[in-house]
DNA sequence: TAGTGGTCTAGACCACGCA
DNA sequence: GCGTGGTCTAGACCACTAA
């Protein structure tokens, strides 16, 4: 059960044999895994690359440990499933819905921020922000209608006057070089306004709100949005840990 | 800058010392950190300690780290607060909010588990499951409709014909010493049903059902529940992180 | 008391960013 | 090439659990 491979992590490979040797052994939910000083042994690896590779596994759920006792296979074998406290677009959301998604470009313009906009995202007062519409499409259906506005300053030339591609987020990372590395959620229930039915969106219909900022690594804001999204197409799953958990 | 106190962790001790740093040094956002090795000479601790420190610090969103050039203060000095990624009680929620919890029990009843109960559960064909029905006030104004099941077979003896205190979550952890450990929630928006009407809530309320599901620590379910969530009273926030951050 | 996981040390080499 | 954070080793002591 020796490892060594080479420019992956000897911790991931430490997990991936932890792994096999759970399955190897048809070790059941709640049996007891190897101490740490054993899995050293069985996979001349240190301590340290062992406890890494045992994190890892308690990340995801899979063993759990209590001092003192040992470390044990978690009761659900199963794998977590990605819920909202997990940053994704909408794109990849209708994705993973299993639809086709597409986009109906309601329009793009540079505006005046709103007092929110600026007090959230740190503006100046002679800062406008571009906003973008869009309709967006499952199926050919209409899911969501998404409302972001990116501060001009950041786009160095012309304001761009399409989006290649679905995911705005994507869209940025290549055209301005900014990624998402978090965003705050404000989820509240609403039903379809005006706006939203004149861009296809079905009247009368329940929708969830989700108010966002998006920030990137070093902590900055940079898009700030409004999301309506039918809960028909898309499911709201959160997964809640204890603090200072995963 | 020396430390080194006792039973409190190093690592806990050197994040500390590394605020005060900041603070005393008023380092801005985007400025750089001392190095890892000059942080070891000025805290007198090992670098694996340091860099316990700093991934506390990170995690907090404190500072941020980039191969190759440095660890930097983060844009946004303020504490990031809790969403739904983190289990709370509905109870510590409505305190959170600056209200005063209360509860008014419908009724407390042993029943014949839903099909969904005993696949989700993992429940056998004889087993029963104890439902509790509250409505929750917040300053004596309905806040909230909850459904919990917990399969009978946790409580040892008689059935509880009332709930101590406010949380079921506090309650069950004395009375059957088990804790919550993380739970799922799907979410969707809903209207006051006629059950809730008739428990108190007002009709035609537009609110958010919680479906979840909480497990203990070796991953084993065992409460089953509906929540319906007046949104005039609760903030629903969500923290979004990149998948494996935090 | 023995065995387990939790914390800490001292030292090494590697991968990345930048001048 | 140098300084930075990322990974890994070998070894130590401590805190908790159960026999």
């Amino acid at each position: 059960m020796r490892i060594k491979e080479k420019s992956v992590a000897l911790s991931i490979q430490a997990k991936k044999k932890i792994l096999e040797y759970i399955r190897e052994n048809h070790l059941t939910p709640h049996e007891k895994l190897p101490s740490e000083a054993r899995l050293v042994e069985m996979l001349g690896v240190s301590r340290h690359t062992v406890r890494e590779a045992l994190a890892l596994l308690e990340q995801d759920r899979l063993i759990y440990k209590t001092q003192g006792k040992g470390t044990f296979v978690h009761r659900s074998p199963v794998a977590v499933e990605e819920g909202l406290e997990i940053l994704s677009s909408i794109t990849s959301n209708i994705l993973k819905s299993g639809y086709r998604p597409g986009t109906v470009l309601v329009k793009i313009v540079e505006e005046v921020p709103t007092g929110e906009m600026v007090r959230v995202m740190g503006l100046k007062p002679e800062d406008t922000v571009v906003t973008f519409q869009r309709l967006r499409t499952a199926d050919g259906e209409p899911a969501a209608y998404c409302e972001d506005s990116i501060p001009r300053h950041l786009f160095p030339g012309e304001v761009p006057q399409e989006i290649q591609g679905e995911s705005l987020l994507d869209f940025l990372e290549q055209t301005i070089h900014v990624k998402a590395e978090y965003a705050v959620a404000q989820i509240s229930p609403t039903i379809t306004e005006e706006a939203m039915v004149a861009a296809g969106m079905p009247r009368n219909q329940m929708l969830l709100q989700f108010h966002q900022l998006h920030y990137d690594q070093s902590g900055r804001p940079y898009i700030f949005s409004n999301d309506y999204l039918n809960p028909e197409i898309f499911r709201f799953k959160v997964n809640r840990t204890k603090q200072g958990k995963l």
